[in-house]
DNA sequence: GACGGTACTGGCCATTCGGCCAATAGATAC
DNA sequence: GTATCTATTGGCCGAATGGCCAGTACCGTC
């Protein structure tokens, strides 16, 4: 039988090196190589076409979820197993809505991470029962890319304005977008908007 | 020379398999055992004295924090080095605050974390250089009380007027609090201010 | 081909925002 | 007593905001 090969991606070092070694151990996986960045991931994915790619997640950070939909441009089939320390409804949300094939999290022994793998290059959405369950009864609030950009620009202090020009539409469009995202998240003005989505996990310290 | 004698201590047992196997691999380490979590911390700690505590802290959670206190009650001398994927300033301040003697964070090379290691067994306080400065001029950032309430405010998505009417002084004073918030705290708006404040630590999601 | 969702754009309007100037008190520290 | 910090307030101005109306265009689904 073939084995299962496998790229890790991880900005965290320490995690990649552990993981990496666990995975070593088992007789039907092999690691074909580990990125810390998303550049990195891609140009790795395409040279050394693994069966599965464990990618971390590290909410605050943008990048993984950037490798995440690169990687998926690039070869919609391509099997991605999300790693995650977060658990938060909205995380989950958005890595599954971005194609991920499962989300496993770092909590989770290494047995069930192993099953994890096995699955989802089986082809299935690996997803842990509780969790799907959840995911089910909390209708998260849906953010369009388009409004994901332009709040992380509102927490940057942009004004319509200058979040026009920095997507390269007219600043009535971005007025637009912020009045869906002031809508969508039931908040007063932009500045509670932000809030919001710090407390829902939209947005991280 | 003896060994550096470790107890790990995470709750990501994903996380925890990963840090046994690549410490071991290190022959100046000797990994006494893991816990995952508190109390088992603490057991761990009585019956077999490690030298160096590796404490994994999610921060969302208050079990490594507790765990923190209750060692360095039973045990003051011990060192205990924080490893965590946070980088927010008030959450570091919060654990060397309660004692811990060093923090590391999760993106650091293997070896960087063995140096610390070595360190801290060293007795000595280990923080990255850039953090440090960071918070050397974080805690430079004075809010007065007035201007935290004001803050809170903002949060809700109040105007000037709405604060100016919920504290009992004019709209013009509720201005002058938010423009000496957003002066502080470096923002460009009171968006980013409040933005900013959940980023330091200073408002909690 | 019709339909719903999304992105994009326009005008209009009252309100709010942020920066600039300056001033008066009270409290605390030296 | 003097100095410093804080809270308080005022006027002025141009710019930005948020809500309201409306429309076009593209895309995938049914």
């Amino acid at each position: 039988m073939n084995p299962i090969r496998l790229l890790l991606v991880d900005d965290h070092s320490v995690m990649r090196a552990g993981l990496a070694n666990m995975l070593s151990s088992v007789p039907q996986f092999e690691v074909l190589g580990e990125a810390d960045c998303c550049k990195t991931a891609i140009d790795m994915y395409a040279r050394l076409r693994p069966d599965v790619v464990l990618l971390d997640i590290y909410m605050p950070d943008e990048d993984g979820l950037a490798c995440l939909q690169q990687l998926k441009q690039i070869a919609a089939d391509c099997s991605v197993l999300i790693l995650s320390s977060s658990e938060v409804d909205a995380d989950i949300q958005s890595v599954l809505s971005m194609g991920a094939n499962g989300f496993v999290s770092k909590s989770a022994d290494p047995s069930e991470l192993i099953e994890s793998i096995q699955a989802a290059h089986a082809g299935k959405i690996v997803l842990r029962k509780d969790i799907e369950e959840r995911l089910r009864q909390s209708q998260a609030i849906h953010l369009t890319a388009r409004e994901l950009e332009v709040l992380r620009l509102l927490r940057q202090g942009y004004s319509n304005p200058d979040i026009g020009h920095c997507l390269g539409i007219t600043p009535r469009t971005a007025k637009a977008h912020v009045a869906a995202l002031i809508n969508k998240l039931g908040a007063a003005d932009r500045t509670q908007a932000v809030a919001i989505a710090f407390e829902r996990g939209i947005l991280r310290p």
